[in-house]
DNA sequence: AGCATGAACTTTATCCATAAAAAACAACTT
DNA sequence: AAGTTGTTTTTTATGGATAAAGTTCATGCT
């Protein structure tokens, strides 16, 4: 049966709306909510239905209104808000680079959908999207071949990498000087230093303002390919270092004095500048990847 | 059911062999059969069985030889060697290059799966696997939006195109020239002066030879990313070509002169004039594919 | 006319079932 | 011991069913 994880965040995004007060006095329409909630006027009326219910919103000749108080167990947990599909995701990234997966492992969509608990579909639609990662291959009616985080992954990740990035930056800098991603910018290199100074504490959150910055630079020439190409490579970030945390901090540290390098290099408009800074970055970004590699390949 | 297209089109290759005479006398055993036809001695047995059946093979005492001569009407045909997945694949490039398909059409996996005739599970992963083409983008819940064989797609698609290429034919020619691809480019070569002299009748064989070509271009430094994005090329070449065939022998034949010159550039090892030839070519199959867009865009 | 709710209908996400194909096991032959 | 064929088990390809979510239609209220 389809689960109802839709319903379920909605619900909880509801919730959390009318504690902060945010729906204080007559609640907006159903059509209003649904915009504001991006999902549909059926599931609307499902999580108000159900908030009725609960007394958490209250109904009298078609008005409604916030109840009693927001209670933390009147939650749904946060497991049963994500879909089946998601969940798939986080298990076999979870079995890819965490146990001891070997380059050369043939991939059973059988087993995994034991393993996961899930239909055998689900594991075959999520390995036809990840195939294009370049980390596993189908062999028609046998299987899928895994082929290895590998130091080969990396460095062909990492070519393709520098060549769009320096194609980019290259058509950033000669923006006119009118673009408002001028702007952004000069924002992003604040956030930078800003960042920088509460580095002890915040380090986590370099990773959101990496993702900022590389798109930002995409954005001044879009080109779909160098998008979804740019979609691998957080995909593979974000899995990575969630289960590779050393010298997290350390690492965040020097790529935010690398990005402001970089930012200074494109206001300087200066092409050799600009190809030494991003160059530079993307060097050491490819080192940090490739030791933490070496260290998951014993 | 999962049809039986692999044993039909093990069958229909058998018989084939027994027609050329090239499994005279006693057969050769089922794993030999297996491995020269690649599908498991499973199939191979099912395929004997009903040679047997139909007394295209004889079998006494453990002994199997060829039967009766082989007759046309063996055959099974060939719309039933190909599995659903290749079916769904051929109807719907045919939807979206034949028909008046605009961009920002919605598809819808239900329509599609009752139009093909499907399950919608085919449909789905179909278009999963072809949502890396960057023509279509999915929206959760929603459906999948259909973004337009367009002029921009085009233009991006060959931006990358070039850089790749580019990339690919500067490092094949830094080749030692003991490398075994030189030997490989020089017979390519002569297959398209050959190619060349037949060309009023057998101009249908250049993409064959198109696609050789590019990818031993690639072959001297392998990247998995690259090799991907080529196979997309083949893959939007091969569908549109093949409802696009105004013009289809001079289009091949300036296409083969080019790839002559960039074959000498390479061979030239002059890394600016193998720039030229590469760009020089690729503007011409851009030119080409522009063009038959306009035609496809009223 | 334009927006709100209610109800009906359509489509997607998900599970399950099963024949075809592959793989593994077993027994036999040379 | 290595290669055959016969048999059994496992896995993939494909169809089908259904609850959840999205969309459209109908009705009523300013």
């Amino acid at each position: 049966m389809r689960t109802d994880t839709v319903y379920k965040k909605a619900f909880n995004r509801t919730a959390n709306m009318l504690r902060d007060g945010q729906l204080a006095g007559e609640l907006p329409s159903e059509n209003e909510l649904r915009r504001r909630m991006c999902v549909s006027r059926t599931t609307v009326r499902k999580v108000l239905q159900e908030l009725i219910r609960r007394q958490l919103v209250t109904e009298h000749s078609g008005i409604r209104a916030a109840g009693r108080a927001v209670d933390d167990n009147d939650y749904y947990p946060d497991a049963e808000t994500t879909p089946r599909a998601k969940h798939v995701e986080q298990h076999f990234m979870e079995w890819m680079l965490r146990r001891d997966t070997r380059p050369g492992t043939s991939i059973n969509e059988l087993e995994l959908a034991r393993q996961f608990g899930v239909a055998t579909n689900g594991i075959r639609e999520f390995l036809i999207r990840f195939s294009r990662f370049g980390l596993i291959e189908k062999r028609p009616n046998t299987g899928w071949l895994f082929k290895g985080f590998t130091e080969d992954f990396a460095l062909e990740l990492f070519e393709i990498r520098v060549m769009f990035e320096l194609r980019s930056a290259h058509l950033f800098s000669r923006q006119p000087g009118t673009s408002p991603l001028w702007g952004k910018l000069a924002a992003l290199k604040i956030a930078h230093t800003e960042l920088l100074k509460r580095i002890e504490i915040r380090y986590h959150d370099f990773s959101g303002l990496d993702n900022r910055f590389h798109r930002l630079i995409n954005e001044a020439s879009p080109n779909r390919f160098i998008d979804d190409f740019y979609d691998v490579i957080t995909f593979i970030f974000h899995y990575h270092y969630q289960w590779n945390k050393q010298d997290e901090k350390q690492r965040n540290q020097a790529a935010i004095l690398e990005h402001v390098a970089y930012i200074d290099a494109l206001e300087s408009r200066d092409p050799e500048r600009i190809k030494q800074a991003c160059q530079a970055h993307l060097a050491s970004a490819r080192t940090t990847l490739m030791r933490s590699l070496i260290g998951l390949d014993q």
